[in-house]
DNA sequence: CCTGTCAACGTGGAAG
DNA sequence: CTTCCACGTTGACAGG
């Protein structure tokens, strides 16, 4: 990525806290769920000087242009409260990483030991490890259908009819078109 | 603006 | 009932 990574920001469990339906991601509403979200934000707070010290901004309200985030101003949308998106520091990225390149699922004990070096919660590990799992998946699909591309291209095939299939392919497998690029080398100007 | 990325979320199904 | 999963979607954010 090109972009700065920000780490996962304090404001973030906040939002949870001041949230008037404290829902844990399963959908339920639960009273130790609001404990724990204490004790992520005091976690967060510790990392910050732990683990990133140079990193002055971690658990400061810095990332969000959301002003009305809580503290400031609760009172604005009492219906749509704004998501937040927390985004993990590089060190937290990587080690997901490297756990995941060797183990694709984490049991229960594994996932908490990893959440807690890293200081994440176990849900954050969790949907992590789901989405790169679905994301790897996709990616490999992709390439699978590029592969088929370049075969049917070997093959003499018509190339606008070869054309005219995958594109139906992809836009049945994708709704959007995330990771396609990756994978589609000379194709994918010709696809899109 | 538009587009890509990605954490978070919703849904539905399987397993225990 | 609870927990986890795959899959698809949403929304915040950054870069062009």
């Amino acid at each position: 990525m090109s972009g700065a990574i920000k780490p996962v920001t304090s404001f973030l469990i906040e939002d949870i806290l001041s949230s008037k339906d404290c829902k844990r991601v399963d959908g339920k509403s639960s009273s130790p769920w609001r404990e724990k979200c204490s004790d992520w934000r005091e976690e967060s707070e510790k990392l910050s000087t732990h683990l990133y010290p140079e990193e002055s901004t971690f658990g400061m309200h810095t990332e969000s242009p959301d002003t009305s985030h809580p503290g400031s101003s609760e009172s604005s949308s009492p219906g749509k409260r704004k998501r937040s998106r927390a985004a993990f520091t590089h060190l937290q990225v990587i080690e997901l990483e490297k756990k995941f390149s060797h183990q694709k699922y984490l049991s229960a004990p594994e996932r908490a030991h990893l959440a807690s070096t890293l200081r994440l919660t176990e849900t954050q590990v969790k949907i992590w490890f789901q989405n790169r799992r679905y994301k790897t998946k996709r990616k490999q699909q992709t390439a699978e259908l590029c592969k088929d591309a370049y075969k049917a291209e070997g093959l003499g095939l018509r190339e606008d009819l070869v054309r005219a299939s995958l594109l139906t392919s992809f836009c049945k497998a994708y709704q959007y078109r995330p990771y396609l690029w990756d994978y589609c080398g000379a194709w994918g100007p010709m696809l899109w």
